[in-house]
RNA sequence: GGGCGGUUAGCUCAGUUGGUUAGAGCGCCUGCCUUACAAGCAGGAGGUCGCAGGUUCGAGUCCUGCACUGCCCACCA
């Protein structure tokens, strides 16, 4: 670093630097572990960005955690694997390319699958890598050595196998049901991928003519167009007003066509007028409903939700222009009784907004149950831990309540199902590699099934996976389980559990756990405990913007990390985001406290700047050497003044309260920690206290000096090391100017993270600078009050009862002098409490010399309040202490700290009397 | 329809298992270009902790109800 840097903090180009120096050096890539190697292991996964993506906040938010955890571990000396990748994200991905050929007024059906699907790819090698860049640029720090994308070949061939024996299982079964269909998307999609919205509609009440009789009955619902694919008209057994219908039947309007009357649970005596259509083609319950009478399912609409000719005349027609006609007609008829206002539940597709329609269709599913049961089972157990824990019941009751998976998609981009129907027999065929010919009829005519996979299917085997499963692979041997996951609760459903948890536990126990050789295989109990995808979820909050206003593109309120972070720079848009991150709430992203954390680094900045105008006096370079590797306290660090005694004492105090922070994940009290001890007790008081022994000169306090610059700089060493995690780039830097250039290690990253020492706390010089900082502050408040000019020194009276605390305020005038700008300290025989003017604690008074009368008005106004003050609380006070309750419950050391006080506040309340009097 | 959060200074948020005087940053006011830092230094104003009850010697903190607000889940026509 050379000496004359700029004033102000410039992170832009020391950021761009490192990040660059990180990636290059590898400095972040796991070394293949030995057998023999017995550090702890910390693994965790990246949650796959899709390869679509660009960074916005919530990334950056994860990733900022994940990597302050991962450079954490690896400081305190784990073995630390942070394993990167992306996602191919198959209906986003596909949806990006679909719109881009759009602009050339092509839909993928005119270039054909396996243009297309190049097409993507193509896109895939262009764009794909922008998020993966932009992380970079966040330093994190990801073992890129071991990045992959998830249609890599090795992941591709582990998914079919997975695919392969969860169906020689029985787990995976094809059949025709209901799915959730997006009509603009063109493909069924799971029900965790639908978001329900109420909006305004109606209900519509039709009568339907019961043949054989003048009789209607009247049905309601809120798709009148739906009708059309009637196949029954339900009510409830036990319904009066219809029992004398049951069996008989009734004539569709519209459509001209006999239908049963049914009796079914699904109709409720108490809902519309108690009898309900019945579509089984076109309805979850009525499908169901269906099943149970043996009703014909008649589908009325294609895939794109237009009206086919199962339709008849409105054939052709989009589901919404057939309402419209459904209903027109059915009024002129005379079967539309009556048209309510009504609340109705929409169902759309989270990715493209369109009303999703249930739709009978071929399709690919898991049995979740047994999969569920064990997922149930790690969580119940506590071999996974959700933090906060409040996740776990939400997860519980979702588990327990699990449907089957949807997991085939009709789309071209993704992963293929690895079945193929024989075009000769029907004969399906699920196999590992493309089969040559049938296997019932050896007919050489095999067609693969054109459905590709649920992208959450295959991201959730990553866990495993990408770690080298179904071999017996050594990352899989050291890494697996991994020890956390930091994901956001929006993909707790559909990738947490439903995903890594369940496929998890299911494919790494016996039989599909794959041993290595020589390897013993689990115990029963371990069997379980070892499955699991990760030992701890930590779920964080959602990123808003500074109005709490959710971040989307349509409100146009979307905070471009990459923006924030030229503007303010990685390291101080990271603090923020850590501090900001307590639990239960959401982060609500306001530029202003990223201000004011750039200040923070600039701070930083500016500190370092003053060390190294002073550190030449005794040559850079070797002072800090071997401190680096001390993971506890300070080593080194030679208190030669009361100031250095505090600082050290303060230091690994601070150290204690950060680790306790990290293991808890309280992101924000680790950086509120550092920041309060490196501003508020670092540069504002340790420097300012060693200032003249730093600047001094001559052979006397040469000695005084060199321990002040020896101490400092390691002091200084260790904080950056503590600070780290969170500012990895302001660290490095100055870390590596500390060393001039030629540290010891490549990185602060791989040196060692502080941890209290305890034997190097020392309460006695707490509590000493404690009294010098309120004795200085009490002479600034003064000269405040009197409004004494900046630069005049001026005289003080002290008085103190306590011996050795006039001993602590001589030994420190010099200081005391300097700090509150004080030319004289005088001590005074008696309490100077009384005195107009004077200002003091329980310990001690001080009164400034100076012939400046005060505003008397506006003295006496401020005493006034303080005197109100003081004696409410004092009446408090006297009230628990004259109640023998509290004093037979409450604890000795409240009771006594009340007494005290109240000790205190009587002389409070006179002094402050009797200055009163005096003005 | 179930469930979960949030409500503390003008703004954004901390506040451990109930315990002496409820904190920070930003903003605001006053004074300082004090030789590391004006992205700074020193000092200051500003809060009946959403409302109403209850438990307790003692409640921002625990309990009940209410209000406002955000979110998740749900096949009710």
């Amino acid at each position: 670093m050379p000496h004359d840097l700029p004033k102000a903090y410039e992170p832009g180009a020391i950021e761009a630097r490192w990040a660059e120096f990180w990636v290059n050096e590898k400095l972040f890539s796991a070394p293949n572990p030995e057998p023999g190697d017995s550090r702890p292991r910390f693994s965790l996964l990246l949650p796959p960005p899709n390869v679509t993506g660009r960074l916005h906040m919530g990334h950056m938010l994860n990733q900022t955690q994940m990597d302050i955890i991962v450079r954490w571990h690896r400081m305190r000396g784990f073995l630390t694997l942070w394993l990167p990748g992306t996602d191919h994200a198959s209906i986003a991905t596909q949806m990006m390319v679909e719109r881009q050929l759009a602009t050339e007024k092509k839909r993928r059906q005119d270039l054909g699958r396996d243009a297309f699907i190049e097409r993507v790819w193509c896109w895939k090698r262009h764009y794909g890598g922008a998020i993966l860049e932009q992380m970079k640029r966040l330093g994190a720090s990801v073992d890129w050595d071991r990045e992959y994308f998830t249609l890599d070949e090795n992941l591709s061939r582990a998914v079919r196998e997975a695919f392969v024996r969860l169906y020689e299982e029985g787990l995976i079964y094809r059949g025709k049901y209901i799915v959730n269909w997006c009509p603009r998307c063109g493909t069924a999609i799971s029900d965790l991928e639908v978001k329900h919205e109420e909006a305004p509609g109606k209900l519509y009440e039709i009568r339907y003519p019961v043949v054989g009789s003048d009789e209607f009955i009247t049905v309601a619902t809120t798709r009148p167009e739906t009708m059309l694919g009637d196949t029954a008209v339900a009510v409830n057994e036990k319904d009066e007003r219809y029992k004398h219908l049951h069996g008989k039947k009734v004539r569709l309007p519209l459509m001209n066509r006999e239908i049963p009357i049914i009796t079914d649970e699904v109709a409720q005596p108490e809902f519309g007028t108690g009898a309900v259509k019945i579509t089984p083609s076109h309805d979850a319950n009525d499908f169901e409903a269906g099943l149970r009478h043996n009703l014909p399912q008649i589908d009325v609409m294609d895939e794109r939700a237009k009206m086919n000719s199962n339709a008849g005349p409105y054939a052709g027609l989009d589901r919404s222009e057939a309402r419209d006609r459904v209903l027109n007609d059915l009024r002129e008829q005379g079967f539309l009784v009556a048209e309510k206002d009504y609340t109705v539940a929409l169902a759309k597709c989270d990715r493209c907004g369109t009303v999703v329609e249930p739709r009978l269709s071929l399709q690919w599913f898991l049995k979740v149950e047994p999969l569920a049961k064990r997922a149930i089972e790690v969580v119940e157990k506590g071999y996974i831990h959700f933090k906060p824990e409040n996740y776990k019941q939400i997860y519980l009751n979702w588990m327990c309540n699990i449907h089957d998976w949807c997991i085939s998609r009709q789309l071209w981009w993704g992963e293929r199902i690895p079945a193929w129907c024989c075009l000769d027999c029907g004969e399906t065929i699920v196999a590992r590699d493309s089969p040559s010919q049938c296997t019932k009829c050896s007919s050489g005519r095999l067609e693969q099934d054109p459905d590709v996979l649920d992208t959450w299917f295959s991201s959730g085997q990553l866990p495993f996976t990408a770690l080298g499963w179904p071999e017996a692979t050594a990352d899989l041997a050291a890494f697996y389980p991994t020890s956390l996951l930091i994901t956001g609760f929006d993909i707790l459903f559909l990738w947490v559990a439903r995903g890594m948890i369940m496929l998890s536990c299911w494919f790494m126990s016996p039989p599909h756990r794959p041993l290595a050789e020589g390897e013993k295989p689990l115990d029963s109990e371990a069997v379980l405990r070892e499955s699991v995808p990760f030992r701890e979820v930590y779920i964080h909050a959602l990123v808003r913007d500074a109005d709490r206003q959710k971040m989307s593109k349509t409100k146009g309120n979307v905070l471009d990390p990459i923006e924030v972070i030229e503007k303010y720079g990685t390291d101080a848009t990271r603090f923020t985001l850590a501090s900001m991150s307590s639990p239960g709430t959401d982060i609500a992203f306001n530029p202003s406290r990223t201000e004011g954390y750039r200040a923070f680094a600039n701070k930083i900045w500016n500190a370092a700047r003053f060390m190294f105008m002073n550190v030449d006096r005794i040559g850079s370079g070797g002072v800090a050497n071997g401190s680096f590797k001390s993971s506890k306290g300070i080593s080194g660090f030679a208190p030669v003044a009361l100031e250095d005694r505090w600082i050290l004492s303060r230091f690994n105090r601070v150290a204690g309260g950060v680790d306790t922070a990290l293991r808890a994940y309280r992101f924000d009290d680790a950086a509120r920690a550092i920041y309060d001890f490196f501003w508020g007790e670092l540069c504002d008081w340790y420097i300012e206290l060693i200032k003249p022994r730093l600047l001094a000169e001559g052979e006397a306090d040469g000695k005084s000096a060199r321990a002040s610059c020896a101490n400092l700089v390691l002091l200084f060493e260790a904080s950056l090391r503590l600070l780290h995690p969170i500012m990895p780039f302001i660290t490095e830097e100055i870390w590596h100017a500390i060393y001039d250039g030629e540290p010891p290690l490549r990185s602060i990253a791989l040196a060692a993270y502080p941890q209290i020492d305890s034997g190097q706390v020392d309460g006695v010089a707490e509590n000493d600078i404690s009294i010098l900082q309120d004795v200085i502050i009490n002479i600034r408040n003064l000269r405040a009050e009197l409004k004494v000019e900046q630069k005049v020194k001026v005289p003080v009276q002290i008085y103190a009862a306590d011996s050795a605390i006039r001993t602590l305020i001589q030994q420190n005038q010099g200081a005391i002098e300097r700090l509150a700008n004080v030319d004289s300290i005088a001590f005074s025989e008696k309490s100077l409490a009384n005195l107009a003017g004077a200002r003091g604690t329980t310990r001690f008074d001080v009164l400034l010399i100076y012939e400046k009368k005060i505003d008397a008005a506006v003295e006496r106004e401020r005493l006034r309040k303080d005197l109100d003050r003081y004696e409410k609380e004092i009446s408090n006070g006297q009230r628990q202490l004259q109640n023998e309750q509290f004093l037979a419950k409450a604890p000795k050391q409240v009771v006594e700290g009340i007494r005290k006080r109240a000790e205190e506040l009587e002389i409070l309340i006179r002094t402050t009397r009797s200055k009163l009097d005096g003005l």
